[in-house]
DNA sequence: TATTGTTATACTCTATAACTATA
DNA sequence: TATAGTTATAGAGTATAACAATA
């Protein structure tokens, strides 16, 4: 019997999601709202609306980490230069320096695990995992489809 | 410059979260739920404390998640045979044909991704996957012993 | 005295629906 | 009329702390 490829994505899953929740024990900061800050910091300033959709969550779920991360110094609202509804939500000084940490830390993480594959790997390792990839988007997409059908 | 592997860890990450949402909608299914379905279903009846431990949450999260499922009928609490402080959950007969259902279409997703994969890319993507996860887990070991000292 | 599970309380993520201000 | 964001309301996951029954 050969291993079993999802069990293992399930279980990297669960290591990243406790990995993730030791790391910002002890900060206002969640998965979720790191989530919002990395779109800033990729980013830019973006509206919640963007945000929302980049995210895909409603744009009420938005207005609530955004709350959050201001409340705590992580980000600012800011007004939008030429839409007087909408606002624009970029990183603060803290944000910044905050997001830099992050990302050295994941460039960090990064090399660990590539220098954890054997060199003969590599290539096997990358193009599985595109090829595994890709295969769930389209049950992904499939799956919608279906529902979509169906309501 | 080279691929991000830890990128593509988190995409797949969110794949699988929006499927299983996608799955279980309209049923009272939810994650947490159906992972703790998959320990009755593999281990057999247990008793919350085991539960507890074997999905890393408190007690009280499973006395919450054992309320919702068993007021859907999908499983029961029993007497624990010998300690009357105890109590066993157990699958229903629904519970039971709930999770051949899942073992069936995870089977199938497990077939479809290992069909995604090139025959020549397998080894390298097992051999990679697990030094990824192996890597990960010495990872976590570390930072959750930095973390007691500090406590 | 230690363990099992519960009640009490609180925070977070998430969603839908109704509403305000602005396009 | 449509869009951006908010208030109102609700369900779900999670945690800590205090407590009852039993070991």
């Amino acid at each position: 019997m050969q291993t079993v490829i999802l069990d293992r994505l399930l279980a990297i899953t669960n290591l990243f999601q406790q990995d993730m929740a030791r790391a910002f024990a002890g900060t206002p900061l969640t998965e979720s709202r790191v989530g919002l800050l990395w779109m800033l910091a990729l980013g830019g300033p973006s509206t919640q609306q963007a945000l929302s959709e980049a995210l895909s969550v409603t744009p009420r779920n938005i207005s609530g980490l955004v709350d959050a991360l201001e409340k705590h110094g992580y980000v600012r609202r800011v007004p939008h230069p030429s839409d007087r509804r909408a606002v624009l939500v970029e990183l603060t000084v803290t944000g910044d320096e905050v997001m830099a940490r992050m990302r050295e830390e994941h460039d960090l993480i990064e090399a660990e695990l590539r220098a954890a594959i054997a060199p003969e790997h590599q290539e096997g390792f990358e193009r599985g995992i595109d090829a595994v990839m890709a295969r769930l988007n389209e049950l992904a997409s499939a799956a919608q489809q279906v529902g979509e059908g169906t309501t």
